[in-house]
DNA sequence: TTCCCAGTAGAAAGCGCTTTCTGTCATCTC
DNA sequence: GAGATGACAGAAAGCGCTTTCTACTGGGAA
């Protein structure tokens, strides 16, 4: 029914060793002899069995690629760039041909685990972790653990956009600076005289919505603005029904709220419109900002003043630090800066 | 070094076998025996050898999902509805836990194939192709070839925005109505009072494109403005600056425009940027429109006119065809409706 | 009591490949 | 021209699992 290596061989007249080195291409097999083993391997349409390569060799050419949700492009855009990376770095080396694929969690830590795990089964020659993680001990701890087993099993794992695992030097680490990000951008605020500034946060328990917030507040207090943020701060999902009803929300706690930061641009879309709902200008009546710099922000109207994150060279980044193509700086961790971009979405309050 | 099966039966004194059938529950085991086995699995931290598995069973719990741009949230969206649908399938199932993993082809078809011989060497439980296919006669002859001999295999092959893979009954298709969501949506444009309709059309040899493009044509046909359709027409990539661009030279072309039609939300949002840049408002000046209806689109200012196409529901369904919880109807396509959502950015002509 | 069968567990034969260890020539070297 | 040296090719031993076939229980039926 399906053909296997030993059909190949019969065919090429051949031994099956002999085909496997033409296919795996690292040995010395005399030109006469692989072109036939091609031509066989083409006469029968023939297909390696992926399983039994892993099994014999005991390496596989999956690599995986966690994301927390692939329908934001925030993460899209940083699986594009590994995947391309990846798909390149293949082209060079012999038997580099890997398999990169992308692994949804839907930001839930059980499918994180699980999604790790079967690429643990899989023997995955990496995993790619992106965005931030869960701030929950116990999960942390099982994350973690199960990063160290596989990173002693031979998988290279790198962080994109995560915090590094304490104390792991075997995982690299490339971290996105969310809080001096987070903090310039609420010092442009502050520069712009804004004072009652609500923010739309994300979930309470991710270390980027932390991070963010505490650069944000770090600038507040540095303005002697650190009483009430408690009250100024609501959380909410990555997503624009987040920031929606966060502003409905702080505009209830604070009418006379000048500006509005949001955890990112999606979250700040919701809050622009939830403003021009309330009949606000922005930024006439109320500034807002975002963060990330995804794409679609330099179309809003006004155009969204942001924080940009380069997730394209952070993807690529992880990826050729997944195939071993770029060495990871000693101690694994890389910090990667964060640039302010003012548009037109804030603006000095009215006086 | 690494634990086995074997390592196990020893630890819980019983046979390879026994243990195999405990992890694959499909054989009676009694009940304190499958204890012993659980409880040593867990002390020694046993990872079942995913190659070996699949080898052995001549089967993988492998999903690949194939999307043409993982950036873009039109595939985002299916894909993570679809990878969602799969992982619920596989919790009630024995041995259902399948690894639904996406690969990004970046619209390549030299990778589209190469994942596809991927996934074919892993043996793949199922592939989901989604989105519009080139139209390279060479290049759909040999994905249409690949598909057929995936199934042949056993690997359940299901489209996902596609058309049909032709006379091959064995593949599940999804397709959207492009071209009668497009028809509609022209017939709207037209119904306000436009005649000078300028297009910002997707690549040229997409299948999405060429339906969308066909189904304006034949509304504008209906209206007897056959004529010029040529000239009305810009081709570009799926993003925004092409429709950016698109739109300056239909500008060119047809200064007295008065409606723009953009091959989806993204290219629409760089054709409004374009408008505003020229000092054109919107609706006002010229009407916008796009297609897909993806999240942003309602928060565009002012908000978008478009097609929604169910790429939720599209994509969960995609996963539940491939995991055969859901029976495909017979023949084997199913064509999924779009729905014209008609708001802010289109207005009758200024007269 | 004897027989049979349901309920479990084990033995062992692969699944299709990779790779080490052995050759076997043909080509040099002196 | 003999021995040494490469350059290739083959034999065969697994890789770690699944699964068929076989074997052993004990309890009910006869």
């Amino acid at each position: 029914m399906t053909v296997t290596l030993a059909d190949v061989a019969a065919r090429a007249r051949v031994s099956p060793a002999t085909v496997s080195r033409v296919l795996n291409g690292n040995y010395p097999v005399a030109a006469s002899t692989r072109e036939r083993v091609l031509r066989a391997v083409d006469e029968l349409d023939y297909v390696l069995n992926g399983p039994a390569s892993s099994l014999a060799a005991a390496t596989s050419d999956l690599v995986g690629i966690l994301v927390n949700d692939i329908a934001d492009p925030f993460f899209g855009i940083m699986a594009g760039a590994a995947q391309s990376a990846i798909g390149e770095g293949a082209s060079g080396r012999a038997g580099g041909e890997k398999l990169a694929v992308v692994c949804n969690t839907g930001g839930s830590p059980e499918r994180e685990l699980t999604y790790l795990t079967l690429l643990q089964r899989q023997r995955a020659a990496a995993v790619i972790l992106t965005g931030g993680s869960l701030e929950d001990e116990e999960h942390m701890a099982a994350v973690a653990s199960k990063l160290t087993k596989l990173a002693d099993a031979g998988t290279r794992v790198v962080l994109c956009g995560r915090p590094p695992v304490p104390g792991d030097a075997s995982v690299a680490a490339l971290t996105f600076d969310n809080r001096s990000g987070a903090r310039r951008l609420t010092e442009h605020l502050l520069s712009l005289g804004h004072r009652r500034i609500g923010y739309a946060a994300g979930p309470a328990d991710r270390t980027t919505t932390r991070h963010r917030l505490e650069g944000h507040r770090e600038a507040m207090a540095a303005a002697g603005l650190a009483d009430g943020q408690e009250t100024l701060t609501v959380h909410g999902a990555y997503d624009r029904g987040a920031g929606y009803d966060a502003t409905l929300e702080l505009l209830r706690r604070e009418p006379s709220l000048t500006a509005i930061v949001a955890a990112n641009d999606t979250v700040a879309l919701g809050a622009c419109a939830a403003l021009r709902d309330r009949g606000l200008s922005i930024p006439g009546d109320v500034s807002v900002a975002g963060f990330d710099d995804l794409p679609f922000s330099v179309d809003a109207v006004p155009a969204l003043t942001t924080v940009r994150l380069p997730l394209h060279e952070a993807g690529a980044r992880a990826g050729r630090l997944a195939m071993a193509t770029e060495e990871a700086p000693p101690g694994g961790v890389t910090t990667i800066p964060a640039e302010l971009m003012v548009r037109d979405s804030t603006a000095p309050p009215r006086s």
